[in-house]
DNA sequence: ACGAATTAAATGCATATACATCTAATGTGT
DNA sequence: ACACATTAGATGTATATGCATTTAATTCGT
C-alpha cells in the first residue's frame, strides 16, 4: 500500500519531468513512447492498435496521437494492404532523427528521478 | 529502464481498474485519494495546496476537484480564519462514510493488480 | 452467396487536467 | 505607513484522453 503511494509519486515525478524536458524536442511523453517503440522494434509498419497496446492508451487516443505525429511529419500513414480497414503507421527519417535526439534527455530524466 | 516500463504498465493497469471499480461508489481515483488523505490524517481542516501536494495534482486541478466533492456534499469549504486568502476544506460525515465504503474496493483492486 | 456479426480506425462529445491569469489578502523594504 | 512583491485560491482557456458511435471492411453462419 505504501508501494502504491510510492509508485504514484515516482510516476508523477517522472511523467511531469518528461513533459517538461521532452518539450525541448517538441515531444510529449506519449509521443516519445510511440516513436521509441517503433524504433526499438525496427519494423517497417505498425498497426494503430499495436501502438495503443504498447503505450497503455486507448485506440482513440492513438488515432489522434498519430494524427499529431503525422502533422509534424514524424510518422506517415498508409493503407494496410491485406486489410483495408486498417492503416499502416511508419516512422519517417525525421521521426527517427527526432527520437534519437530526444533519447538522452529521456534517459537522463529517468535516471534523475530513480537515482535521486 | 525496464523498471520504468514496468512502472508505467502497473500504473496504467491499477489506475484504470480503480476508475472502473470506484465508479460504483461515484468516486474517481483522485477523489478517493483526497478523501483518503483527509481521513487518514484526521485533521479538521485542510488547505487546498496541501491536498494538491498529497495527490500530485496542480492547484487548479485541486480547486475544481474540491468543487466537485463539495457539490456531492463530501467535503465543505469554509474561510480560513488566520489567512483570508485561503480556504479550509473539511470532510463531511457523508464524505467519511463514502470513503469507508469505497476503501475495500480500492484495496482489492490494488491487491489484484500487484499480486496478479 | 448473402446477411449478420465482428473488427479497425476515425470522430463527436464529455471531462480532467495544466498553464496562465485574475482577484484578494498578506508580507516586506524603506 | 505606503508601495511593491508575493501568495492563496478561482477561473479562462487549451489540450489530451476515454467512451460511445460511426463508417468501412472483413469474417462467419447458413
Amino acid at each position: 500500500m505504501g508501494a502504491w503511494r510510492d509508485l504514484l509519486a515516482k510516476h508523477a515525478a517522472a511523467w511531469s519531468a518528461l513533459e517538461r524536458e521532452l518539450d525541448k524536442h517538441d515531444l510529449g511523453p506519449s509521443e516519445f513512447e510511440v516513436l521509441d517503440y517503433m524504433v526499438e522494434r525496427g519494423q517497417d509498419n505498425y498497426r494503430v492498435q499495436e501502438l495503443a497496446d504498447a503505450t497503455h492508451l486507448s485506440q482513440s487516443a492513438l488515432s489522434r496521437l498519430i494524427a499529431r505525429l503525422e502533422r509534424a511529419e514524424l510518422v506517415c500513414r498508409s493503407m494496410c494492404d491485406f486489410d483495408r480497414r486498417g492503416v499502416f503507421v511508419r516512422i519517417t527519417d525525421q521521426g527517427h532523427a527526432r527520437l534519437i535526439a530526444a533519447r538522452p534527455t529521456h534517459r537522463a530524466v529517468l535516471e534523475a528521478v530513480f537515482d535521486g
